[in-house]
RNA sequence: CGGGCUGUGGCGCAGUUUGGUCAGCGCACCUGCUUUGGGAGCAGGGGGUCGCCGGUUCAAAUCCGGCCAGCCCGACCA
């Protein structure tokens, strides 16, 4: 009994199919607030798979974890003047605290540069001192014009990198290294995603940085998300905030900094980037459950054999959870943990039951196979293995088709309505990117022809990849 | 903030042109029975002052005015 399908396809309306995704697979809510969410448990643990992820990366780079306000004096937004131009729009200011007007009125964080860098001032007194490595998991808020579940919301979770460094080249390779060793690899390697990479053009540059990069996804509709940045800041926020060292010859000098962030529009990432007609398709990696165990219905020993199941495959390191609801159609829960983007499915009803065997199915491939209950947990640990290779291997693939080599402006401006598009930056230029703007169609990043991060933005041979964004 | 579309039980919608006999449908939910190997069937049942405020009228989901919210397309952005 082939049902309609549950969502809206792709083909037909991806933005409805996206929100569809959102309610089936009880991701989020929109809250009360305009440009608010409400994270539902099932989309709260994906991001708190990401957060692991990312943590330990970053705690491999070196840095520490702490905590900065929430409110920040509207008095330090100020001091940095790119930066305050860049996000005064977008800000949410307190004016009132206790009943009473505030003397000065404070903003809630849209980022916290300035209150870290005011502190860092405090702490930074020698090069013994430096680096000064910091990573902030956060709420912030900007008061976005569009909002959109994960991808642009008033208020969203990230983690926020700040750190100090003695030289101007210290700082760029360890903003290139957290672009690599953390992103990059997160990306690729968890999420499945593979990602561009490369610097921001002077217009897309984060305000107050010398030089923003990034990392740019595909998602199934051709357009591309930014899914992190890393940013040198050069000395501003220093000169600002007063970071300043006494070196080693004892010569005062001020810092030179990074930052560097990823969100919680990751989530959306995952979910455009990889989810079908049928929902979520979440990598094994990931994925919070890695390993649904159904009872087929209840029949004499079935639910008894599945939490047994369940056992030995926790037992192997799996992510299991069991689904002995048997008040429910087989149907219906086939159906539901599908559009949750679960990997395997190990299915036991009474006739596998009778043969010691149970049935796998994945959630990338429809074939359904037999395995023998003792040997199972083998067989999904690498079935998971296979399917986060091929899970990658398909989004780049798919990815890869919709890149077209350039010449031209109008030919970039063709590309972008399915994919992206590559085109030599000398060709481009500043003034290109400035007419490709007004068809929406933005230069997501400069890169080497190799693909590769360039050193400089001085390079003569960069390559500007083009698209619609998110 | 500009352009377009839309607000009716949890979700999706019909009804608005021609004001009254209009508060209805599907899904979801509750109870019972039968079911359960790909969104089960039957029977019974609960739930909505029709986005909000005001106006016109004997009478407003329906007409008028204002406001608010959502979606799509732009400018902004993680």
């Amino acid at each position: 009994m082939a049902k309609k399908g549950v969502l809206t396809p792709q083909q037909e309306d991806f933005p409805r199919w996206y929100q569809d995704i959102l309610n089936k697979a009880e991701l989020a809510d929109n809250g009360p607030v305009r440009g608010t969410m409400v994270i539902r448990p099932y989309g709260y643990a994906l991001w708190e798979r990401m957060q692991a992820e990312v943590d330990q990366r970053i705690k491999d780079a070196g840095a520490d974890n702490a905590y900065f306000p929430l409110f920040i004096p509207e008095s330090y937004l100020n001091r940095e003047s790119d930066h305050v131009e860049g996000f005064s729009p977008e800000l949410a200011v307190v004016t009132q605290g206790g009943g009473r007007e505030l003397a000065e009125p404070v903003v809630v964080r849209p980022t916290s540069e300035t209150i870290i860098n005011a502190y860092f001032s405090k702490w930074v007194q020698s090069h013994r001192d430096l680096p000064l490595l910091i990573n902030q998991w956060a709420n912030v808020v900007r008061w976005e014009m569009r909002p959109r579940i994960f991808l642009r919301t008033t208020e969203f979770l990230w983690q926020e990198g700040h750190t100090a460094h003695a030289t101007r080249e210290e700082a760029r390779d360890y903003a290139a290294m957290i672009l690599h060793e953390v992103y990059r690899d997160f990306m690729e390697s968890v999420l499945a995603i593979p990602v561009l990479i490369g610097y921001k053009t002077e217009a897309e540059r984060f305000p107050g940085a010398i030089n923003s990069m990034c990392l740019e996804g595909m998602m199934r509709d051709g357009k591309a998300l930014q899914m992190g940045t890393s940013h040198e800041l050069g000395q501003s926020f220093a000169t600002m905030f007063d970071i300043t060292f006494l070196d080693a010859e004892g010569n005062q000098a001020h810092v030179w900094q990074t930052s560097w962030g990823v969100s919680s529009r990751m989530v959306g990432g995952l979910i455009m980037a990889h989810g079908d007609d049928q929902g979520l398709v979440v990598p094994p990696r990931l994925a919070p459950i890695q390993a649904v165990v159904i009872a087929v219905r209840d029949a004499e020993g079935v639910v008894d054999a599945c939490h047994h199941m369940a056992e030995s495959l926790a037992a192997a390191g799996i992510r299991v959870r069991v689904d002995d609801r048997t008040g429910t159609g087989f149907g219906r829960r086939a159906t539901d943990w599908e559009l949750k983007g679960v990997p395997v499915r190990v299915e036991i009803g009474p006739r596998d039951l009778e043969n010691g065997q149970a049935t796998m199915v994945s959630r990338s491939g429809s074939d359904k196979q037999t395995v023998s209950l003792s040997t199972a947990p083998k067989q999904v640990e690498s079935l998971l293995d296979d399917m986060q290779q091929q899970i990658y291997n398909d989004a780049m693939a798919w990815r890869d088709s919709r890149i077209v080599e350039a010449a031209t402006v109008a030919e970039v401006r063709e590309a972008a309505a399915t994919g992206f598009a590559r085109i030599p930056w000398a060709d481009l230029g500043p003034e290109g990117e400035a007419v490709l703007a007004d068809d929406a169609v933005t230069v997501r990043c400069l890169q080497r022809p190799d693909g590769s991060l360039p050193q400089s933005g001085d390079e003569t041979d960069l390559v500007a990849v083009c698209g619609r964004s998110y």
